[in-house]
This record gives C-alpha cells, structure tokens and sequence, in this order.
DNA sequence: ACCGGGTGTGAACGATCGTTCATGTCGAGC
DNA sequence: GCTCGACATGAACGATCGTTCACACCCGGT
C-alpha cells in the first residue's frame, strides 16, 4: 500500500497527523470530486477516525483550501527555481518555466487536477486568498512572456493572452497524461517548451 | 427571467418538458457541479416538480449524460459545418475549425464547463459513448493537423500532441471567458487560430 | 362512454451527509 | 503527582440526498 508512481505532495507538518489528513484529502477529491468524497472517505484514506479530521481543520472546505494552498506553493517554488536560474533571455526563461511547470503537472498530476477541477468548490475569503496566490504563480511566466514581446524576442501580436494559453495547454496535460504511456516527462517537457516557444513566434532551432 | 446571453442549448424535442429539464440540469451542474446540484435544484429551475423528472429520466446520471451528448452533438455540428466550407488546404480548414470551436465556447460557455469538467461522473457505457463521441469530435482538428504535417503545412516536429494541445488551449477559454470582458468573440476567435497556426508552425501572415 | 398512456403531483423511504459532543488516553511541564 | 493541552474515538444530530410510490389529470383512439 501506498505506492505512488509520484512523489507526496505534503511532508511533516510538525502536527500529528496533519499530512496525512492532507494528502489523504488529495487522493479522496482528485478520485471522486469535492462534493463526490465525504470526510468519511478522507478519515478511512488517513487511516484515523471521522471526528479526529476536525481537530486538524474546522470544516471540509477549508481542508479543501489547505490542500491547494499546499499545491500551488509547491507549483510555485517550482517554477521560481527554474526562473531564477535561466539567465536574462526571456526564450531560454520561458523554455525554463514551462519545463516546470509540466514537470509540476507530471509529478503532481493530481494536484494539478484538484487545483484546476475544485478551487471553484471554495467560497468567501479562502477563495480569494488562492485565486491571488495562483494568479501570483500564473505572473511569473506571465512576466517572461511580456520582456520578451517588449525586446522582439516574441513577435506574436497578442502576448498578454498568449501567456494564458500557454498555461491552459499545460495545465490540461493533468486531464490527460498517463505515466505509462507513450511520452516520458523529459519528452512532454521539450514538447511543451516548444509549443510555447512557437506559439508565441519565436525563432526556433530546426 | 430566461434572459440569456448565449444561444439555448437544447430546443423542443417533442416531448412535453424534456428540453426544459435538460437546459435547468445544464444550468444546475454548472452552477454547483454533478455532485453539488441535486435533483430538486434542476426540478425547481425547470419549473416542475422533483418527480415529474423521473419520467423524463431514470436517473440523475443519465441526465447529465443526456446533457453532455447535446453539447457535443452541437459542438461537433459547428465544427464540421466549418471545415466542410473551408476548402482543400490545411491551414485555412484548421482556421475555421478552431475558429468553429472558439466560437461554441463562447456561445455555450457553461455546456463546455460542463463537458470537461463532469465527464467524470458517468460511469460505465455512457462514459464511454461519450467519451467516444468526443474522441470523435476532437479528431475533426486531429485530422486536419495531421493532414498538415504530411504535405508540410505545418512544420511541427510533434504534430500528433499539437492537436491536443491545441484544443486544450480552446477548451480552456470556457473557464476565464467573461462576455463583457476585453476580447470580442471575433477576436478571441481570431486571436486562438493565429496561436494554433503558429503552434503548428506554419508560414503566419505579418 | 371508456380506457390507457403520457404527464403531473406531494409524501415518503432509507441512506448518507457535515458537524458536534462527551469522553478517553497520554506525555510534557510545573 | 497533578494538570493541561494535544490527539483520538464512537455515537449521535438534523439536514439533505436520489429514488419510489400512490394517485390524479387530461386527451386521442376505440
């Protein structure tokens, strides 16, 4: 049991059995949906009773919000590392933060899921406060598309919406991707810097 | 009341109030997901009683499956009629079939929500009729590319994840598209078939 | 005149939901 | 040795869920 083809998303948090409550959250909403899982399911996959959840989370939204708050800092972290370290050109930036981001989505990929399919499920502030920190993350590669339009790097004529493509196509890598399927990580990665790359009219190699 | 901005979905289908339930599932699916929205939320936005939809229906799950084979039905219909006007060349056929597919997100943003986001629910052989159906529906643009990449249109070295790329990117529109937003359907349109053509790496106009 | 099927209703069933409560254990700090 | 807070449990509450049922109305065909 619990041999996952995919790294954990949350580690010790310094409480009991926090992270286990967590991730156990994860698998129970990526498997049958926000309002499909009952805490009833969340307690059975942590392997601690239905009562107990509440002394870690005051209700299951906010469980929810818990769980994408940890997902997108880890999305986040990600591509900020992969950023910070490609230099100043904004084609090697992006071609950087895509590979990232579609590494993300590939270890991730349920995370990726849950992020996407029921950040819609949270009302009130909690929703606020993680549209903010997605929109935050979504900027970094926003930020690399808009130098490069500026210094002609990337010609297309629209590149405040180009970026918002390339995020879409890359995030929907979750919907479909399959660990043992045709592509590796590595290739979808080259892929997807590529369709990025093009998308938004840059000069590529041949 | 019923003041829309967007086209119906679903007209008369001969039976007494079969497309009035199916457009309050639509709008109730979308507006609280399959597992949010209960029986009695649809029987009440279809102006009926919480019974009366067992006649229609025999269950909730055949009447999200119902609700998801009219979008298709009616996004492969828009889709085809394009490509079917668009001549014999690649690029413009992809133009309007992508031009065709922005257009459906727009005009039925909430049936494209829907679609991709509460597929997910059916279970057994009317998740796989649909998922064929849309199999079907996505290959109308999977040929087209591919017929690209064979007579050199389109110089994508990956053109077989293009398609999927590319139509993730249009799909995704449903999820940010704000009618009284910046973009104009036209161009969101235009906008999206210059990006795929560019993805594909075919010659753009300057 | 009657009858059967399509259409409609309100009441009810058993199951499951999120949440709360009373209670218990256990180890760290005084 | 005692206390207090963190962690844990099973039972229970009221609400809501999908579905069924018994029963009515209406109308075209006999």
């Amino acid at each position: 049991m619990n041999d996952r083809s995919h790294p954990v998303l949350i580690v010790g948090t310094g409480r009991g059995n926090e992270a286990a409550i967590l991730n156990a959250a994860l698998d129970a909403f990526g498997a049958e949906g926000f309002n499909g899982a009952s805490m009833r399911d969340v307690a059975k996959r942590a392997g601690t009773s239905l009562s107990n959840l509440y002394n870690y989370f005051p209700s299951k939204s906010d469980l929810l919000a818990e769980v994408l708050r940890h997902a997108n800092d880890e999305l986040s972290a990600r591509v900020r590392r992969a950023v910070a370290d490609a230099g100043d050109d904004a084609a090697p930036r992006l071609r950087e933060a895509v590979r990232a981001y579609v590494g993300f989505v590939v270890d991730h990929q349920l995370a990726m899921t849950v992020s996407t399919n029921e950040v819609r499920y949270l009302r009130g502030e909690s929703r606020e406060r993680l549209t903010a920190a997605r929109d935050a993350t979504q900027s970094l590669v926003a930020e690399i598309v808009a130098d490069g339009a500026a210094d002609g790097t990337f010609a297309t004529p629209h590149p405040a919406d180009a970026a918002r493509a390339i995020l879409s196509m890359v995030g929907a890598i979750a919907a479909w991707y399959r660990p043992d399927g045709r592509l590796s990580r590595g290739q979808l990665a080259e892929q997807h810097a590529r369709y990025a790359l093009a998308l938004l009219e840059a000069p590529l190699p041949h």
